[in-house]
DNA sequence: CGGCAAACGGATGGTGCTGTCCGTTTGGCG
DNA sequence: CGCCAAACGGACAGCACCATCCGTTTGCCG
């Protein structure tokens, strides 16, 4: 991908080789924080994580840390943007979503692989208000955020691939409607978490059907040109 | 609600029967303002819809009154709350899908009348960003609200039972997938005007098919217990 | 045309959130 | 055990928005 990033190391200016061990320094969270500062990074994570579910992504600080039990300080020490906090928490989110694709790859039935991620998911983000937000917020290649994403792609790509291979996926299904499921899916959040998983999981099978070779008739519209990386928001006044 | 308010008249010192002829005034809108007045109040309700398309429906009230080219105190003395305001706003646009309904009733198709309606407030959905807000705002019966929605469900209701009869469409489609299919289309809300009206073609698109009577696999999981009513927000902190 | 109530809008107090400052506390090392 | 830098959190300034007050303007009726 980049050019040189082998040849670079030769630049270091000191001949020998005793490099630093930890140069880079492993991105590992809260690395080198006193006790005390980890165990409230922690609290933290944990408090916004929640509060995201719950109230979506733009829930006041305060509340995050009010909730967590530490002050706003804290908080704003810890992380000082909105933004590195919603990457950091969505960090664990995605990591688990491309753990859902890449058990489906494993699957030897690539119709049910199909099914099976899309559905769950869907059930992930049903569950979670600030999921889709936190999709769309779209920032800043914040810390392996974007080859995670470039990874959960070829995967779902290639799920597509078997899937058509195999004749049970309609081939005038686009990656695309993928992001259109979930667009779809981040919609229907009610108030009442019960209510909102049974309509997500509606939705998906109806979304399925529709997916499945079968009899249905007339051509899809065209393919909208939406990417999973680049959506944004209207901006302010 | 409040006691006596019937026997107040008879508080009134002038003994006489002389009761003005509009007690109960026609709930026609801006009737009895001064010219200028009601000119105002119609600019405030353009600039309202228009930011609330644009913004959503928590666009800061200054915003409209500048846009209206008012100042803040003309607009609170129209619309003493947001709520009064957006009902007044959204009254409009209800009636606009009263009357796609309607239209749709008289088509001697009834698989294609069907399609059409669902497409069409798809499309107008997708065309305003506070529609779906202002769904999910669920305020009180705000002044024939209520009436028009359960006229607007009845036309649904019959729209479903002719298609179905007809065999297009699938006898477990449910009234509730209708609320599915406008909270799903309210997800794919994007920046891009465009992008947004062809990822709901594309949505919709794929809705019916799934709706449609043809060979598809499983069953569909139970209906969820939405109704076009009752859709609440979660409440504050 | 004169007067007045209706209507107007700039200005203002109140509130909630953001992001930072600073005096105090505490973990961890020597 | 004692020190000190790291960490903490209450308090505070800045800002945006809500909602109202009040002095001024204006439509309209007699």
């Amino acid at each position: 991908m980049e050019p040189g990033g082998a040849a670079r190391v030769a630049e270091n200016p000191s001949g020998a080789g005793a490099e630093p061990p930890a140069v880079r320094e492993p991105p590992i969270a809260g690395r080198g924080l006193r006790s005390d500062a980890r165990h409230n990074r922690r609290r933290i994570m944990e408090a916004a994580r929640a509060a995201f579910a719950e109230r979506g992504i733009d829930v006041p600080m305060v509340a995050i840390a009010r909730r967590a039990g530490v002050g706003p300080a804290t908080l704003y020490r810890r992380f000082p943007t909105r933004e590195t906090l919603v990457a950091e928490v969505f960090a664990d989110e995605m990591a688990e979503c491309a753990g859902l694709v890449d058990e489906a790859l494993a699957d030897p039935d690539p119709w049910r692989a199909f099914c099976t991620v899309l559905t769950e998911v869907c059930a992930m983000q049903a569950a979670d208000k600030g999921f889709t937000e936190a999709f769309l917020a779209a920032f800043p290649d914040s810390d392996g955020f974007d080859e995670r994403r470039v990874h959960v792609e070829h995967g779902l790509d290639e799920l597509i691939r078997r899937a058509k291979e195999s004749g049970r996926l309609r081939a005038d299904f686009a990656r695309e409607d993928i992001v259109l499921v979930l667009l779809a899916n981040g919609g229907i959040v009610t108030s009442d978490p019960e209510t909102t998983r049974a309509a997500s999981r509606r939705l998906v099978a109806h979304m399925l059907r529709s997916f499945e070779s079968a009899g249905g008739s007339g051509e899809l519209p065209p393919v909208p040109p939406i990417g999973l990386g680049q959506l944004y928001r209207l901006p302010g006044d």
